[in-house]
Order: C-alpha cells, then structure tokens, then sequence
DNA sequence: GATACTACTTTCCTATAGGATACCGGTATA
DNA sequence: TATACCGGTATCCTATAGGAAAGTAGTATC
C-alpha cells in the first residue's frame, strides 16, 4: 500500500517534472500534499549530498584515474588537508562509492579505489558538466570582459 | 588559442570521464597538468551550487508547477523565511533561471516564473533523481528500514 | 638516537549558511 | 484608528563546514 503509493508519486513526478508540455502552468495537483511532492526531492537531494562539499569531486576524478594511495591523492590535490580527505573517504565508502584495501607491507600500504557502483556516477556527473559548461558560457558571455 | 586550450581538454574530458572503457586506469595524462584536469571540475561545481542547498529545490519545484507570488512560495514551503526566500529568488533571477515580474496593483503584486532557461534544468534534475532514487534503494536496503 | 615516511586523528579556530525575530512602507478593510 | 495583508529588510544568533597545526603508532633509514 505504501510501497504503491511511493510508486505512483514517483511517475506522477516524472511526467510532470520532466515533460516540457502544457502541464508545466498547472499546480502540484490536490491529490498531492505538498510534502508528499516535497519528498520526491529526496532522492534529488541524496544524490547533491553525494557529491557537493568542497573536496569530493575532485577526490572522485582522481579515483577515476585509478587506484590511489592516501598520499598520493593529498598531493595530488593541493590544499587538501588529511583530516578532510579522511572525512571524505570515509563517506565514500560508507556509500559504497569507494573501496578501501589494506596492505600489510612496511610501511603500511592503504589503496582507494572507485568501486563498479561508484562508476554509475558518471552519467550523472557528465549531465551536471554539460548543464554547467553551457552555463558558465551564457553567465561569462554576460558579465564577463 | 586559449579557446582551443578549452575545447581540447573539453573533449579530452567527456572521453576519459565518461567512457567505462579500460581508459579508467590510466592516470591523469602527463599533458595535461593537475589543475587543468580540476578546472574541468568548474563547470560541474556550477551546476551543483545552483541546486544545492537547503530551499533551491523547493522553490525551483514550486515555480515548476507554475508563476507564483512571494507569500505563495512561502506558504507552500513550510520553514521557508522570507529572509531565505528573497536570497534564494535573487540567485534564480541573476543565473538567469527565473524572472519576476511587478504589477501595479494595490497591494503590489509580485510574480516569479521559471524562465524557458530554467526548464532546461529538468534533464539535469531527472538524472539526479534517477541516480539518488537508486541510491536511496540501495542504502535504505541496507543500513535497515 | 635522530629523522622521515605512511596513514591517519585530535584540537582548536574561523567563515559561511541559515534561523528567529522584528521591522518597514504601502494599501485595504472594519 | 486598529488590524491585516503584501513584499520584502535588518539585526542578531547558532550550527555546520572546513582550515591550521600538532600529534600518534608503526616502520625504516642514516
């Protein structure tokens, strides 16, 4: 019961959400609460959660490249404190966006590496620099030089 | 010459960021230097900080379902300050992404509307509730329900 | 024994986002 | 005259994000 209802809001916002018809000028319809439609932001809002904050992209794209020692990210991204590339790292793994390994070598040896799942980000992440390339060309056109 | 800079590491970009080829071990290549490879990031972290934070969402949703007045917006988003709100409609209106309108009437009418612009956002939006409804599946499978 | 490296953690601090509350000028309504 | 609505501002406060600097445990090197 809830589980349908959850299923119908989700394609009801899909439809409007997405479509460019007429249905844009109408109101979130009455059978919808406006927390019912607020909570289809949900999923939306996870997903900017995942990715904003100062430091996680960039740690991504470095993953993209492969696997990476902690160092080894730090120094490749300048500024980079440990106590936040820690912090991060953890978040990714707690997502399941990156794995973690340890090798017991001496020195220890830690190696992060963006797991398949964490490779799903790349339509979404590739959506997000097609949007903002056009962007950042309509706003520097504007205000620029 | 800085254009075809761009234009370069553009393409270079959506190759090597996007494809799920075995391109995904290689480093980040010795012609390109690290900051050039962060400054593809830009574009992406535009993207995300027209849509994050706490009432972008809300309010781009509301204006979706059609023009709405000032007290409008605030009473559909529950919490939502007319302090937050004002900021919030001014950043949709300098980026282009909504416009308002002032008619004479007594009291003052005031209407914001989502640009054609600001439609363009939907695919966007659509990807990242694409991608976060996955996520939310799969976490709250998890973690417990 | 001193120094350095890896992979972090801890503590303290600042800057920004956002919230609570009050207020403003204008108009209408009782 | 009092109250209420509109579309906001202004002021003050708190909570969170993030930065700087030092420290830690273990191992290796000089």
């Amino acid at each position: 019961m809830k589980k349908k209802a959850d299923t119908v809001v989700y394609l009801y916002h899909n439809i409007t959400f997405m479509e460019t018809s007429e249905h844009d000028k109408r109101k979130c319809p009455s059978h919808l609460s406006t927390s019912e439609c607020t909570k289809q932001l949900l999923p939306v809002k996870d997903a900017l959660d995942i990715l904003s904050g100062k430091w996680k992209l960039q740690i991504i794209l470095s993953l993209t490249f492969g696997k990476k020692r902690f160092k080894q990210i730090q120094r490749e991204i300048p500024g980079l404190t440990p106590k936040m590339l820690s912090k991060e790292l953890k978040e990714l793994e707690v997502n399941e966006l990156a794995s973690r390994h340890v090798y017991d070598t001496s020195p220890v040896t830690v190696e992060y590496e963006l797991t398949s799942y964490g490779k799903t980000l790349r339509p979404l992440i590739g959506e997000l620099h097609k949007w903002g390339s056009k962007h950042r060309k309509r706003i520097i056109a504007k205000s620029g030089r």
